[in-house]
DNA sequence: AACGACCTCCATCAAATGATTGAATAACAG
DNA sequence: CTGTTATTCAATCATTTGATGGAGGTCGTT
């Protein structure tokens, strides 16, 4: 068992890069009001005021947070794009679900935290609306689903919206559904992935999209 | 614009079942802990200790909100089951995906709650791990995926949990995706049944399933 | 050593929040 | 009307929680 200190020894990791990470994880797992100050300091293994020195308040975090996720997953989309290059259809999906179901299981947290934004409203609504970009229509065209990086139909956003979700709810929902199907980790990937391909290449190989 | 008290004298429901239904809409918007026992209080119109009078502690409402929708979506499962006797195997997901779209429309806080069921912590998580039965088992009997009602397999399971998944996520996610499409609620509907319908039942109906 | 910039922690505050108490009120049986 | 029970509310408490101030510490530069 390693304490937050030693944690802290090993990885020259900065102490505002520190916060962040477990703030990821936490308000992932709890969401906004769930998390508190205290939990992600004590995790961290700092006090409370080293954590407002730094961040400001909790609402800063919690957006820098948000904000941090959605690089990520748009770099990671890049990377995808670079992938697919040049591929067939199916073959372009296949690549996508699996580069995204394998980061994603690594980084639950990221999957928790969109699901989080979608699903549910904190009480400061107001306050903390602070602009994310949307990007389906990116996930659109990085996926070679739509020859427009802007335009794209309805139908293939409904369908978009539908896969991304699909996966976030596996991985975010893995500790629910897993003990369900009494299965090891690596079993549930595999089956995650199949699960997916099985029902969402289809989708979009079937008819004709924009 | 009505207020809570014009509710409460138009309504002969009883006060317990009236903070219920409230706490069930609030549990399901911000979560267990966004969700404070005064803004339950506040939007039924009456004092903090009466809620605590009717129903004790706030983690007991809770528990009693989700038994109830539990029962309530159980019961509406037997309802489809009823519907789609001796039907051909497309036709019952079709109806299956149309009464529960429709139902889950008007009560969104039910998907509401599952998904935060299924995807967040609470800090005070031994305590309030009630047991509620899971019935992802029960669906895919109840919809004619499988013979048993016991006894279904993992891949069938997976594509349950999906299907029901994917019906929650456009439920609870209106607000965040409908702007997204720009589409009126009504469209929004339509397109959500056909997307489901679209992508959800060739996963049913192309191979073999338990 | 002396200085200063940066960082961390202890002590503390004010507000929010779950919960309780006791008094007031309503409903009702006899 | 009277007594009893059930219900509701105002006032209050204890804890949690977001936030701050100031003391002390670390580190690099001079």
């Amino acid at each position: 068992m390693s304490t937050p200190l030693d944690k802290a020894r090993r990885e020259p990791e900065s102490m505002k890069a520190r916060i962040l990470t477990v703030a990821r994880r936490l308000f992932g797992e709890y969401g906004f009001h769930g998390t508190t100050t205290r939990m992600i300091a004590q995790e961290v293994g700092i006090d409370i005021s080293t954590l407002h020195y730094h961040w400001g308040g909790k609402k800063d975090l919690y957006e820098s947070v948000v904000l941090d996720i959605n690089k990520d997953l748009r770099q990671k989309l890049l990377e995808v794009e670079g992938m697919i290059h040049d591929r067939p259809l199916a073959e372009r999906l296949t690549i996508s679900i699996d580069v995204m179901t394998d980061y994603l299981f690594l980084q639950p947290c990221v999957s928790n935290l969109i699901l989080f934004r979608y699903f549910s409203k904190n009480r400061y609504e107001g306050n903390l609306d602070f602009s994310v970009p949307e990007f389906t229509a990116d996930i659109a065209f990085s996926m070679g689903l739509s020859t427009d990086r802007k335009h794209v139909s309805p139908e293939t956003k409904m369908k978009v919206v539908a896969l991304m979700n699909s996966i976030h709810n596996f991985i975010s929902g893995e500790g629910f559904f897993r003990p369900m199907l009494d299965l090891t980790h690596e079993r549930y990937v595999k089956m995650v992935k199949d699960t997916l391909n099985f029902i969402h290449i289809p989708a979009f190989t079937k008819a004709g999209d924009g």
